[in-house]
DNA sequence: ATCTCAACCGATATATAGATCGGGAAGAGA
DNA sequence: TCTCTTCCCGATCTATATATCGGTTGAGAT
């Protein structure tokens, strides 16, 4: 767990919109194919006028700080919040 | 519902499999990524040394005679029986 | 003003599932 | 033997999700 990697995955608006998309799966992309104990999709994310590239490094950000995971099934990628991660984390910041 | 065509897609053991295979997916395709509500996908049944073509081939003539049922999700293609066309068949087939 | 960095985009690359094509082999029947 | 059909394979094509690259823009710090 890397705060400082942690931080800068943060500090953009749209990184934690996913994180708060994800709570709540089946609100916010009920019309997924794939059943959404899976994950959410990538594609999914391609909101707010974002290029696909730019989703995509969005993801890239939020994965590599460990805050969600993702599982590779063929062409997709499913993220789920990385609860563990979320957690400590909120606790290594009770003492900021 | 083409008696002829249905006939032609049971005359060869490998889709006879298919179809029994269908019958208890979580038997037969557990290690299925995909959860097998959504059926089983074509690449599941590259089995008995078949190269991926004539598996297609196969599959095609299956759903060509509307026996099993199809589902494209992105770059993956689910199958399911048709347990209507099947029953239907065989109602029809105990008049012969 | 300049430097840096994050963000953005379009274009392109990568990977993979499945479909299709061309050709060869085997069996049945005329 | 000739023909027709079915099967099989490797090779190639198509489609699509995601990743990566190159270049631009704008904000903040020095």
């Amino acid at each position: 767990m890397d705060h400082d990697i942690i931080l800068k995955a943060l500090a953009h608006p749209f990184r934690r919109d996913v994180l708060a998309w994800l709570k709540e799966p089946e609100r916010h992309f009920a019309e997924q194919a794939h059943p959404l104990e899976m994950g959410v999709c990538a594609s999914q994310f391609e909101r707010r006028g974002l290029a696909q590239s730019s989703v995509s490094a969005h993801l890239a950000t939020l994965a590599s700080a460990d805050l969600v995971n993702t599982r590779r099934v063929g062409q997709w990628v499913f993220y789920k919040r990385n609860e563990e991660t979320i957690a400590a984390f909120q606790v290594a910041l009770s003492d900021l």
